[in-house]
DNA sequence: GTTGATTGTCTAATTAAAAAAATATTCTAG
DNA sequence: CTAGAATATTTTTTTAATTAGACAATCAAC
């Protein structure tokens, strides 16, 4: 479920324990952090985890169910939400991580489509690698505020996540391909950016 | 330059003032916040653009100096370093932010194409938006230690993003561009999920 | 009902972040 | 050389974050 060590945060980054460890979280909540009932470690175990006093785990979980992710029972431990537990045992239409959130910013990344496929001569070009590469495919939409913000289509190669796309179907995980997709949660030097500048104009 | 007016800073997020800070600096080092010398507003004007105190701007200086991208100098001010000055002043193969960052999680992101185009049927399709629309294009290669670990293709609105092509022509704004192309830095609620999942699959 | 595990609450102490204010140092412009 | 503008440094105060410990309340299992 979670591994016995202690995990070294980061400290002195400006960004608090607290919400480290709650952006830890939220991106393991569809991992094997969480049991089949959907509960979580204890906050004593949590504590232990991530090597902090169980105050500040707390203060994570207090956050997530800020957000409508958790809920906290009293004398059983926490769990993640039934809406939660939903959008990730139905198919099409449901939501996921209707917090709060979603209205603070504004902004909300669809995923449209997952699909495998053999990345086109186009791709390949662009991109240099092996003709006839399996990947999988995310289709994502990006609005802010109710306007169409972005479309984007990421490639992943099929390889080196041989089952994401497997994962994505049966819904678990997907934050975490999401997150390699380029949807970034609030976490400390997930990714930084190296750009060499365009060699093709229009 | 700046606008005379006060910022609202989020508190109690989580997030210290001074990252923050550090973090929208960092993000508007190819805007239009520094002047053509490559100079930055008085760190009085800075604290009183952001609703804080001067020492709190300080910090955040001293992250951005600590990563390589700003260079204090008394008596005249802060500067956009060198290395990052040429990478906005060259075409080609030079480094943006090539800071302590790229090492600590050994994972870059590289704008390998720019383009704009006229949406194809395929993307209209799939995205359900008007067939010829005027849209920017951004081809992005994800590597995490060195291994490729994404390709990624980015299309957005002409319309919304008007100047975002020749901003990248001038070789300013890649930051904006990027981050509104799902590569987040580290700021509070810029990107909350919200997905529905995959109609299609394989 | 008793026990054990878990979350809830409270108090206290320590450390880090932030604000405020004063002064020193360095550079440029004139 | 002088004045002004900017960063550098120091001190003090306040607030937030973190740790620590103790105990209450709740629930499940026995």
């Amino acid at each position: 479920m979670i591994e016995s060590h202690s995990i070294d945060m980061d400290r002195r980054t400006g960004v608090a324990l607290w919400r480290q460890i709650a952006d830890r979280l939220r991106a393991s909540l569809n991992d094997d952090i969480v049991g089949d009932n959907g509960k979580l470690p204890s906050e004593k175990d949590l504590a232990h985890h991530f090597g902090v006093n169980r105050h500040t785990v707390r203060a994570a979980i207090a956050a997530l169910s800020q957000e409508g992710l958790l809920r906290s029972r009293q004398g059983q431990g926490t769990f993640v939400t039934h809406e939660f537990d939903q959008a990730q045992n139905h198919n099409g239409e449901s939501t996921l991580m209707g917090n709060p959130l979603d209205r603070i910013d504004g902004s909300t990344i669809e995923l449209v489509a997952t699909a495998r496929e053999v990345l086109s001569a186009e791709i390949t070009e662009k991109f240099l690698v092996a003709e006839g590469s399996r990947v999988v495919r995310l289709d994502t939409v990006n609005y802010q505020d109710r306007t169409l913000l972005s479309r984007s289509t990421c490639w992943f190669d099929a390889l080196r996540f041989a089952d994401m796309g497997k994962l994505i179907r049966k819904h678990k995980s997907r934050t975490k391909a999401l997150k390699d997709c380029g949807v970034k949660t609030y976490q400390r030097g997930e990714t930084s950016v190296h750009a060499r500048l365009a060699n093709n104009d229009d």
